[in-house]
DNA sequence: AATCAAGGCAACCGCATTTAG
DNA sequence: ACTAAATGCGGTTGCCTTGAT
């Protein structure tokens, strides 16, 4: 039934983090490393759930963490990268050098949502509030990484997506769908790009990755859409014919 | 100066996923 | 292959700070 505490709770904190905590915690890490979580707390002294150390040490003492203001650029990629994956924080976080998920998560909660609304967007569905007509019908072009919410029919939830995906067009990426996809779209190459007389920037390039050897509009490096073997394209570091939004994740 | 409300953020909780035995 | 433990993640809560009255 269930399963067993992650630690002992009669006998661990709870609450704000002390100064010699932190102290204590940041020596153990520095001593021995990252990992195995759950015996570290009684390893390094600490009355704490191994948990509350992980969280404690991912969110605000790893060194390579930036404090401070988000930056315009900042704010923009998350909004872009929300767009794309919904709620996946730390996908978006692991795009974001020195911010964390739970970091994101607030300042979306707080800041960027107020601010969309104020521009009368849609901070779920980055739409324009008064478009009632994209938010009738479950359209394959509602962007629901995360979950089949769009989908209203819970028999339509069953069955996997597995019509092709339609190219977006200029920078309409909030179009993108990407549930469930069974292939890989076919990405528009720079050279598919220039015959269309397009020269926007590319996927990558307007998500802020403009050094990703994925880069095909000339603003980043121009690369082909797949390998050398045939294989399918490399869809935000995903080499495969099988979307798995995990590897977005920066190793 | 005191009180209240809203905002902001750190931390916790519970579920999902991964890993190890 | 199966099961339990460990870890990771996203949602939520609760406390502290700040600003308005």
């Amino acid at each position: 039934m269930g399963r067993s505490p992650c630690c002992e709770k009669a006998h661990t904190n709870k609450g704000a983090w002390t100064k010699e905590e932190d102290d204590r915690l940041i020596a153990y890490i520095k001593a021995h490393g990252e990992g195995c979580w759950r015996s570290l707390p009684k390893a390094a002294g600490l009355l704490r759930c191994g948990k509350s150390c992980r969280l404690r040490w991912i969110n605000y003492l790893r060194p390579d963490l930036k404090r401070g203001n988000f930056t315009q650029h900042e704010d923009d990629l998350i909004i872009k990268l929300h767009s794309l994956l919904g709620n996946r924080w730390s996908l978006i976080a692991g795009r974001l050098p020195g911010r964390t998920d739970n970091e994101i998560k607030n300042y979306w909660n707080t800041h960027i949502k107020r601010k969309l609304l104020s521009r009368g967007i849609d901070p779920t569905t980055h739409r324009p509030i008064t478009d009632v007509s994209s938010s009738a019908k479950p359209v394959a072009t509602t962007i629901s990484f995360a979950s089949n919410s769009a989908l209203e029919d819970q028999e339509d939830r069953k069955k996997p997506i597995i019509n092709n995906f339609s190219p977006p067009k200029d920078e309409g990426f909030l179009d993108l769908n990407l549930d469930l996809r069974i292939s890989p779209p076919p990405y528009p190459t720079a050279v598919t790009m220039k015959n269309e007389g397009r020269n926007s920037l590319c996927f990558f390039c307007s998500l802020g990755f403009e050094n990703s050897k994925n880069c095909s509009c000339g603003n980043g490096k121009i690369i082909a859409s797949s390998d050398s073997n045939g294989n399918g394209y490399d869809f935000l570091g995903l080499k495969s014919c099988v979307l798995d939004c995990r590897s977005l994740e920066i190793k």
